[in-house]
DNA sequence: GGGCCCGCAGGG
DNA sequence: CCCTGCGGGCCC
């Protein structure tokens, strides 16, 4: 096993362990294939209220959108892990499968995404600088591209991962850019921004989005501060999945919004780049009460896999099955509700204390809200 | 597949 | 204006 592989494991051991100990609700405690039609009762009108600033969303107010042939190119390459490159007809596909059977939309396998389509591009009709839902984009809406995300207000930044304010972050891309973050679905691991060379040295300029880790990540970027302040005020944050992200909650193409997050912890680690640079990580948890999300099917990860090793692509049963693991070792804690799990400093204080590169103080901000 | 370069939205 | 950033298209 390469060093690279190794310290990969261990950094996942680890977070999976973090997670576990968030006591996040778990996909086989929620029936896959019960819709949950109306908002239900107390618990999820409370979350609502308690954390977006605006009016509750009403209903009818939906926003516009396209008509699948209005939307879908004519066509072009595929956004897909199954299908990377290949050149497809967007109409044909799309109306092949139209409409998409409502059941299918919370929780169900299947190897294409089965909630409805955004617009993929257009003029906002609501501002993302909000937290919290957006009216008339329900959960499992699922995009081509990431403009679509930004269209309808669900994640603005067509490039970055992270997107907030004062209070906290609105939104964040899971797009597979860190090998050692963990996705468990119900809660994952993300890590902040920063610390990549992205102008290359002087006599190779580069004018690039993305890059490997060239330096230390810190809480001073003002994306990890968002992130760290999120955690404080625990304001909801909206969550999208991409299609490159490799976990079992993976949309096989596009992106997928899959409803509202907390961020419960906020750590400094090294992560996975040869030089050891610290990145600044984060737990995030899944708010109750939000329509289940899809897994993928077997036959669709065995596709994505085709060409990793079979050890990368876990399906959902065996992260299910360790995360079981860690959370007995971690504590024995009936996870059963799911719900008042709030005494975790027994576990927050274990993983501190191994946790060598723990950041120390949650600087206070200073502006009131 | 990989490398390069680009527009764009957002925040200072 | 400047900078950033878990995209995306194009070329090879």
């Amino acid at each position: 096993m390469s060093d690279y592989e190794k310290r990969k494991q261990e950094n996942i051991k680890k977070n999976q362990a973090l997670l576990a100990s968030l006591g996040f609700d778990k996909p086989t405690l929620e029936p896959k294939e019960k819709i949950i039609k109306k908002a239900p009762a107390a618990k999820k009108r409370k979350v609502s209220e308690d954390t977006s600033d605006e009016s509750p969303a009403p209903r009818e107010v939906k926003a516009p959108r396209a008509t699948l042939a209005d939307s879908a190119p004519e066509s072009g390459v595929r956004r897909s892990s199954r299908n990377a490159g290949k050149t497809v007809d967007y109409k044909n596909e799309i109306v092949d499968r139209t409409p998409v059977p409502v059941a299918y939309s919370s929780g169900v396998k299947g190897t294409e995404n089965t909630g409805p389509m955004g617009r993929e591009d257009g003029k906002r009709t609501h501002d993302p600088k909000t937290y919290g839902s957006i009216p008339g984009v329900e959960v499992g809406t699922w995009w081509e591209q990431r403009r679509g995300c930004s269209a309808d207000a669900i994640h603005a930044p067509w490039v970055g991962g992270i997107s907030g304010g004062k209070q906290g972050a609105y939104s964040v891309a899971l797009s597979g850019g860190y090998d050692d973050d963990v996705d468990l679905g119900y809660a994952f691991t993300y890590t902040g921004s920063g610390g990549r060379d992205l102008k290359g040295t002087k006599q190779n300029p580069k004018n690039l989005r993305t890059a490997p880790q060239s330096s230390d990540q810190t809480f001073e970027n003002n994306f990890n501060k968002m992130l760290k302040r999120s955690c404080e005020t625990k304001k909801p944050v909206r969550v999208i999945r991409g299609y490159k992200l490799r976990s079992p909650y993976a949309p096989s193409e596009g992106f997928r919004y899959d409803g509202l997050y907390t961020v419960e912890r906020a750590w400094l680690e090294k992560g996975l780049n040869p030089k050891g640079y610290l990145v600044c990580k984060y737990a995030f948890k899944r708010l109750p009460g939000q329509p289940a999300l899809p897994v993928r099917s077997a036959a669709s990860e065995a596709e994505a896999s085709e060409d990793t090793a079979d050890e990368d692509e876990q399906s959902a049963e065996e992260e299910v099955e360790e995360t079981k693991d860690a959370e007995d070792a971690v504590k024995d804690e009936d996870q059963t509700t799911g719900e008042e799990v709030e005494d975790i400093e027994d576990a927050e204080e274990m993983v501190e204390d191994e946790d060598q590169t723990i950041g120390e103080e949650v600087e206070k901000a200073e502006d009131a809200e």
